[in-house]
RNA sequence: GCCCUUGUAGUUCAAUGGAUAGAACGAAGCUCUUCUAAGGCUUUGAUGUAGGUUCGAUUCCUACCAAGGGCACCA
């Protein structure tokens, strides 16, 4: 329909003999939905453009523009008019009719093919073995499956990847504490201990033994040691303390990622990617050549980012003790990636903390291999804050990303208590809606700023939120079984027929309508942007357009004419109410 | 000190350089003998400061102020 339009527009250019704006290259110029549906449902500001070019009144030209326009109106287009020097399309009821059938029609209704052919590779999620699940793996995890889903449904192959710590300080600071409490850790060590008990231990364990390294410097000594030792693998406790929880960890984070509905086809690890990443930095690092990217530096092996580019600085890559830092790995990491997957375009998800190590890494892998560099897109979110001062790390109370999800499904399981649904149906509609919550939150706003949670508005699922979204959903679907046991099956055939812009019921219905067709540009754009808050933002309106008609008219009414075209619609927007949680990696209860 | 990001109703967030800056929460009032009231309908209120570019700036540029993050062997 915009191309239409776009060529309508250009062909009176061409007539009216504006070369100037005719030939295309005029930038400005722009055809979009304008934000208050009084104004039409496209507009163009072509005239005023134009005008100023020509340095003539724009008024009388949009005016000129309208006449020509005119002269040759399609069907689709009811009317065009021309305000403050916008020219506005009405498009016509027979427009909306089929872009409505055409949801119902099109099984792919809301795909584009920005992607097609393309093979993207996503790392999200990240979280290390021996620490505990917290909120900043919640985040990644939200934005970077919403991120997959709608690439995907743009046409791409995707492949999920993890990317996990099992080697560093942090592991040792766990053995660390755990070797402390020999009696604790034998007695956790066993069959009979639940798996999320023994992750809960293990995670406590790190906390303390972080504090013990800060704090205490003999702990600092012997957490060095051991850190050494779960290297070289040569302490026979060690391993197994060690071996142990790696398993227990990862085990426990997999039974997050199905209740987040997360499948992921790659699991990389640090111990397999440093030696990649050391083998890379040692051949590019020699001091006798003036182009060496890696230099010497009091023991360390550096490389200096700011001779590229002022605004970066210099990072260390392997420390004096010989030791792979972050960066280092994270050149492994890319080179393993591209060696298995050879990926068109390979994301990364990530806290903006890491923004500008990502910076140097990249410009570093930018010179040494350009192609894959330019594949390589470094994708930040914000930090989750939370907004009441509760929480405290030294207290040890620290909020988990697991305990906010179980906190959430909680609050829903209380609330559909009195609910006629089986123990089965309660335990797994409060965990859809539990974590429908906490997804939507994150993924509500734009990606790049810091979240504010506050645990009490999260669990009241009022308003802009993933419940109302889903009970949105909900009861469209408790109609729409209505109407199949009163046999009153979805139609077009009163669809044309008797509606006036001037009756409120009907302009309920336009709402919808207007909405309905707009969903492929809304997917398009989030994928273009990979920003799936434009998804989120559309749905509350289209839900908040949707809970309007359903609380103002009747859809069920074997007396209504009308009523067949009703639950036509009501199907539409379930259908794109669907995908679009869908592509949020939210899922949609049929009941709730 | 340098670099990056962010400043919008009381609060949490929207707004591809466009028209009267949208929602939600909160507050006040109304609404279930009718398809799920986790709903619907009223009312209330905002672009950090100072310049610049533009027919038009929340959006782009400059300075300042404020918040967050990063600046060598943690990730």
């Amino acid at each position: 329909m915009k191309n239409t339009l776009e060529n309508l527009i250009l062909e009176v250019l061409k007539k009216l003999d504006i070369p100037a704006c005719a030939g295309g290259e005029v930038k400005d110029i722009s055809l979009e939905h304008p934000a208050d549906l009084k104004m039409g449902d496209y507009s163009t500001n072509v005239a005023m453009v134009c005008a100023k070019k020509l340095g003539i009144n724009p008024k009388e030209l949009a005016e000129k523009i309208v006449e020509e326009l005119n002269k040759n109106k399609i069907k689709e287009i009811n009317n065009i008019e021309t305000k403050n020097g916008f020219i506005n399309f009405y498009l016509s009821r027979n427009f909306f009719v089929d872009s409505v059938k055409e949801v119902l029609e099109n099984k792919n209704f809301g795909k584009n093919n920005l992607f097609n052919g393309k093979k993207v590779m996503v790392e999200y999620t990240q979280p290390n073995p021996f620490k505990p699940f917290h909120i900043g793996h919640l985040m990644s995890n939200a934005i970077g499956e919403s991120i997959s889903r709608i690439v995907e449904f743009s046409g791409a192959k995707i492949v999920r990847a993890n990317y996990q710590g099992d080697v560093g300080p942090h592991i040792a600071k766990a053995i660390y504490q755990m070797l402390k409490n020999e009696n604790n850790t034998s007695s956790v060590m066993v069959e009979s201990v639940s798996l999320v008990e023994k992750a809960n231990y293990i995670g406590n364990s790190y906390a303390k033994g972080n504090d013990a390294y800060e704090n205490d410097e003999e702990a600092k000594k012997e957490i060095d040691e051991i850190n050494r030792k779960v290297y070289d693998r040569s302490d026979k406790n060690i391993n197994e303390i060690y071996d142990w929880g790696k398993v227990v960890t990862l085990e426990a984070f997999e039974e997050i990622y199905k209740k987040l509905g997360t499948n992921f086809n790659y699991y990389f690890f640090e111990s397999i990617v440093a030696p990649i990443g050391l083998k890379i930095v040692y051949e590019n690092c020699d001091q006798d050549k003036p182009d060496s990217v890696f230099e010497k530096s009091d023991g360390a092996i550096v490389f200096h980012a700011e001779k590229y580019n002022q605004k970066l600085h210099t990072r260390v890559f392997i420390n004096s003790k010989g030791l792979p830092t972050y960066e280092t790995k994270e050149l492994g990491l890319t080179q393993i990636k591209f060696e298995k997957e050879n990926p068109d375009l390979s994301i990364v998800i990530t806290a903006n903390e890491q923004e500008e190590y990502m910076k140097v890494v990249s410009k570093a892998l930018e010179i040494m291999n350009p192609e894959i560099a330019s594949k390589m897109k470094h994708i930040v979110h914000g930090m989750m804050r939370l907004s009441s001062g509760k929480m405290s790390s030294r207290k040890g109370n620290v909020i988990t990303g697991e305990s906010l999800i179980i906190e959430s499904c909680d609050k829903i399981l209380e609330k559909i208590k009195n609910r006629d649904f089986t123990d089965e149906e309660k335990k797994q509609v409060s965990n859809d809606v539990g974590v429908a919550a906490l997804k939507y939150s994150i993924l509500k706003q734009n990606i790049g700023g810091n979240i504010i949670y506050d645990a009490d508005k999260s669990i009241s699922f009022e308003g802009d939120s993933g419940p109302y979204l889903q009970y949105s959903y909900a009861r469209a679907n408790s109609i729409l079984e209505k109407a199949k046991s009163e046999n009153i099956l979805p139609s077009f055939v009163f669809s044309r027929l008797d509606f006036k812009s001037s009756k409120r019921s009907d302009l309920y219905i336009f709402e919808i309508e207007k909405l309905l067709y707009r969903f492929p540009e809304i997917v398009e754009r989030s994928a273009k942007e990979f920003a799936p808050h434009y998804i989120a933002n559309y749905l509350v309106d289209i839900a908040r357009a949707f809970n309007t008609f359903y609380g103002n008219s009747k859809i069920i009414d074997k007396n209504d004419l009308m009523s067949s075209y009703k639950v036509a619609l009501t199907l539409a927007f379930s259908n794109v109410m669907k995908n679009g949680l869908y592509l949020l990696g939210i899922k949609v209860p049929e009941r709730m």
